[in-house]
DNA sequence: CGCAAAACCCGGTGGTGAACCGGGGTATAC
DNA sequence: GTATACCCCGGTTCACCACCGGGTTTTGCG
């Protein structure tokens, strides 16, 4: 599976913008791009694609920027990984199979993408910023 | 996630040659590409990457051919994949991360592939052949 | 022995997408 | 009205995938 680069810059991007999520002011693509060494013209196309989609608002001119458009607990990583990639990668690719093996073969296929997609579906960003915060006390919290 | 063409290519001649498992005559490239409707000079290639990786054997020559070099019940599919993928999809691919960002995000990623590992590594060649063979019938017999 | 059938080896090609850069346009705070 | 930001569009480099073809080597068989 290959979760590109894409999708890592752009969660490295919300990670930052929950993190200014109660300012007034939002956040320069420069501003992220130089905090989390992402390339900005880049990281500029990759916050267009979450903007289109919903999960990030912009202002233009002068002192603008980005902000979350939702609460941090309610975006799941599922949705920006979906968003950000162009698909939906609960499914498998490709056209849906004649033969009875191919069939055989997407069916495994899918549950193999539909476990992965839980794990991803089952992460919020506000979660995802806990386990940056403190993993240590987060994992000892798991095992109470 | 994408396990290309290739590894599906690599399943399907796979079950070809379980099918024939038991016969004393190995089976050719060209057969297992008529029947199962890929190129036969890229099949060749994959071929050649299962037969480095110790999971088929090849008779050269005249009335020569592929056979399984293992029993059936004895390859996961994760064996396969990960052979014909030329890489261990277990985990995260790029270099290890070194912010705390990074990390948290590795970290889910990395749960992520393996959850998904997890359905390949639990269905073996057989299996998926059986699967193949009657659906309904298995599927049934999961419930009882 | 000779031939045909098969695997083997090696290189090339067209297409696609990822990761990136750059130029100019447009909105907005001051 | 000017600086500051986003916005839009295109190009480039690189790698990999899917695939093709030529030529070599091995082997069964008449």
């Amino acid at each position: 599976m290959e979760l590109s680069c894409k999708s890592e810059y752009a969660l490295l991007a919300l990670i930052v913008l929950r993190d200014h999520y109660l300012d007034a002011e939002p956040v320069q693509i420069r501003q992220i791009a130089m905090q989390q060494n992402i390339p900005d013209r880049y990281l500029e196309q990759l916050l267009a694609v979450l903007r289109r989609s919903g999960l990030v608002r912009s202002q233009r001119g002068a002192r603008g920027g980005y902000s979350l458009a939702r609460e941090p607990w309610q975006i799941t990583l599922l949705e920006v990984i979906n968003c950000i990639e162009g698909r939906d990668i609960t499914a498998p690719i490709g056209e849906p199979a004649e033969t009875t093996e191919r069939i055989a073969i997407r069916e495994v296929w899918q549950r193999a993408c539909s476990q992965m997609s839980e794990v991803f579906r089952g992460c919020t960003l506000q979660e995802l910023c806990d386990r940056r915060d403190n993993r240590q006390t987060s994992q000892l919290m798991y095992y109470i």
